[in-house]
DNA sequence: CGCACGGTTGACCTGTATCAAGCCGGGTGG
DNA sequence: CCACCCGGCTTGATACAGGTCAACCGTGCG
């Protein structure tokens, strides 16, 4: 759509500690920066990718917030994720050469563009590379089973706060506050990604506020009791 | 547990056109040979890995069933998913350098044991193994989204549904039968892995069984109208 | 042979979906 | 600047899918 040939060296960017692998030399830097190809720009409601569309690149966000999500013709439709600056995303794609999912941008977003054959090329070279993609794709997968386990087996109150919590941690981890946070997404799009339906979000967020667990305004969120949560997170179920 | 340290050569596995990358000249092929570092069996009900064990290598297997499960500690149990023959597991354990899940046979299995610096070392070296083992990672995440457009979005006959196609596919895929299947779990496993209770499998077989859409004796299932099951899948929701 | 585990089925209960009405806040146009 | 509108959100009433509890059955193993 809307590339940019603005290249910044990953060496310099504020969020490699984030995206990139840490203890290497300069040489091997040096290397790490021509992975990125160039960044693009994604409007808010824009699609940074599409089902379908031809893989090339993984993308590094350098800004904004995503979701990615499943849109089968049949009109399930499922939000497989939220992403936020320092993640990388388009790894469904490698398998088939076209990706499999829609990646869509909540708010503007600016992403660094990784053609992924660039990306084979330099972690031939640089072992931490090699390593550090690996542990991306495992990482994901590790995401997922939690995601698998909060579908399977928790209740719509334990979902929420365990949505809550990941939500605010990886904010925390990016420097914003551990309590307070702004929502990027719709009650609906919660509801899709936690198999629970708009109504029901909203319910639980009111049950919440009733026991003064979190405060919430619109988006706007204060989590309040955060160990309460985790105590429902971490509920026994039998 | 119980190494076995008989090694055949990948270029002459039976598995290999699963598990392997196809378009290898012989040098190339003689260095995947060297992936495998041996072979283990595992007894029926006994672990491959557990939650928590050093990651060190991939498995790929070669005989057997497999689930792997998430076991917190707060009682949750979620069943991620079924392994068969020419699949691989272990792909959690790379992110932390520790499993985050356990593996379980469910019959007598062999795997063989790909140490993961191995795997690094020589995809450094034979570009086609480099592009294996991404596919394969992105392969499982994949797999892993549709398991959430299941648990976030299907109702239980769908789930079920979604899960008897899916492994007649696989199994099909294998050599066998593309109607007949020999369930190699419990109710429970399933229902584990559905998000359904295993009184809710049960009730659901015996629907299908009643609307002549499959045979049910035991663990031993026999499609009779695959089109309907699959009409069921992609019946729209709303 | 008999026990134990896995599976089926029934009766009832409950959490979440569904349907519906109304509210709130931000943006737009008169 | 205000009125209006609209999308997103909340809340209530009701319906129903699936969970829970319990009894019973079948079969394969020791």
């Amino acid at each position: 759509m809307n590339p940019h040939s603005i290249k910044v060296a990953c060496s310099n960017c504020n969020l490699r500690e984030l995206c990139m692998p840490l203890d290497l030399n300069q040489e091997e830097l040096d290397r790490i920066d021509a992975v990125v190809g160039s960044r693009r720009k994604v409007k808010r409601g824009a699609t940074l990718f599409r089902t379908g569309e031809r893989f090339s690149s993984l993308y590094a966000i350098r800004t904004g917030f995503f979701k990615t999500r499943l849109s089968s013709e049949d009109g399930r439709d499922q939000v497989t994720g939220f992403q936020m600056a320092g993640e990388v995303i388009g790894l469904d794609g490698i398998v088939n050469d076209h990706h499999t999912c829609d990646a869509v941008a909540l708010e503007d977003a600016e992403v660094c563009v990784m053609p992924f054959d660039r990306i084979e090329e330099i972690s031939r070279e640089v072992n931490a590379l090699q390593r550090h993609v690996h542990k991306i794709m495992s990482r994901e997968i590790v995401r997922e089973h939690g995601v698998m386990l909060l579908l399977g087996s928790m209740r719509a109150e334990e979902r929420v706060a365990a949505f809550l919590l990941n939500l605010v941690q990886r904010l925390h981890a990016r420097g914003f506050s551990r309590s307070e946070l702004v929502l990027r997404m719709t009650r609906e799009e919660i509801g899709s990604y936690l198999g629970l339906k708009l109504e029901t979000v909203s319910r639980t967020f009111s049950k919440f506020v009733d026991e003064g667990m979190v405060e919430v305004k619109q988006r706007h969120v204060r989590i309040l009791k955060p160990e309460a949560l985790q105590e429902l997170v971490n509920a026994r179920v039998d």
